[in-house]
DNA sequence: GTCTATAACCCGATAGAC
DNA sequence: GTCTATCGGGTTATAGAC
């Protein structure tokens, strides 16, 4: 896991897994078929950790749902910040890597997202009569995540957090309005 | 270009070059010293493309600068379209492929992504007061990619339009609910 | 289950003839 | 300038001892 969102999978070797994990080659060729076995194996963990290790530690204290979706989208600032911008979301890096059908790894990789989306939809259906009635709350849960991605995508080239809280104080800006307006 | 966009940098080899250029080893290693060194010229035609091959047709008929943003958005729709959702933007995700450092593979991403945000912030500059006088147009542009390149994200990883259009559709509300409060 | 050694292959890059 | 042939090294995966 580390390896792959450090190095991205391609540029990940068996050997570098073996020298991380400090095991020999037959370990891992007696647990997993293959190399890619290991990034399914990755990719469930992402998802099962998506409660426990990524909307908990970020929800911690905050309650309104709103800020919540921001909470969450700090998260990834703080990645971002705490690795000089060299990664944010190790989900989209390799969803942009892959460029092989691969249909099991894709199918991962739309369930984390399809998670992700999920439990920030929640939040703004949560947010209940703040927004108008007629709000598309699943509509603004998939534009947090673009902006999110597109965020990490920008600020990762550019090696700086503007990028990043640009997009997000526009999102922000775009909740904002709609709230004012109800 | 054809085949970093389609395979991406890592997964195109040389040989794949060579046959695609229906050329042999030695010519390629005779105008270029390395591999990367065609990336990089690949990412500066990339650049001076942008104008002639990238907004020229896009702004075919297209006058008022509103409608210029998101006629550029609809080219990366059409560019997913019709390829089942296999590619959107090459820039994007060279970007998310790079994790080495590479200074002057991401100098390059990141003039590519300058000059489109330059554009797009041109046309909100051009839009002029149907946008509140305060309004951060530059803001407005890195967001308008933020947005299609997070849209592309999704949308190659589901396999289908639908979240680029969602994007897209949240960015075009956020833009008329400034144009209306004006 | 884990080890070492290695098979079989593909990679980027080079040498040297023409 | 372009060709063919190949070098040296890294890749995933396997074989077989323990």
């Amino acid at each position: 896991m580390r390896l792959f969102a450090r190095k991205g999978y391609g540029s990940t070797s068996v050997a570098d897994i073996l020298q991380e994990a400090g095991v020999n080659a037959g370990s891992l060729y007696y647990l997993y078929p293959g190399k890619q076995d290991v990034l399914l194996d990755v990719l469930d963990s992402y998802l099962a950790g998506i409660q426990p290790m990524l909307l908990a530690p970020a929800w911690e204290g905050v309650s309104d749902p709103i800020e919540r979706v921001f909470a969450l989208l700090r998260r990834y600032r703080s990645a971002l910040e705490s690795t000089d911008c060299t990664y944010g979301c190790p989900i989209g890096s390799i969803a942009l890597e892959l460029h092989e059908p691969d249909p099991p790894v894709r199918a991962r990789l739309a369930a984390n997202f399809d998670a992700w989306v999920d439990a920030i939809e929640q939040c703004f259906v949560d947010a209940g009569d703040r927004l108008p009635p007629n709000t598309d709350r699943r509509a603004l849960a998939v534009f947090a995540l673009t902006t999110m991605e597109g965020g990490v995508m920008l600020s990762r080239t550019h090696r700086r957090l503007d990028d990043f809280d640009v997009a997000v104080g526009m999102l922000r800006a775009h909740v904002e309005l709609l709230m004012v307006r109800t």
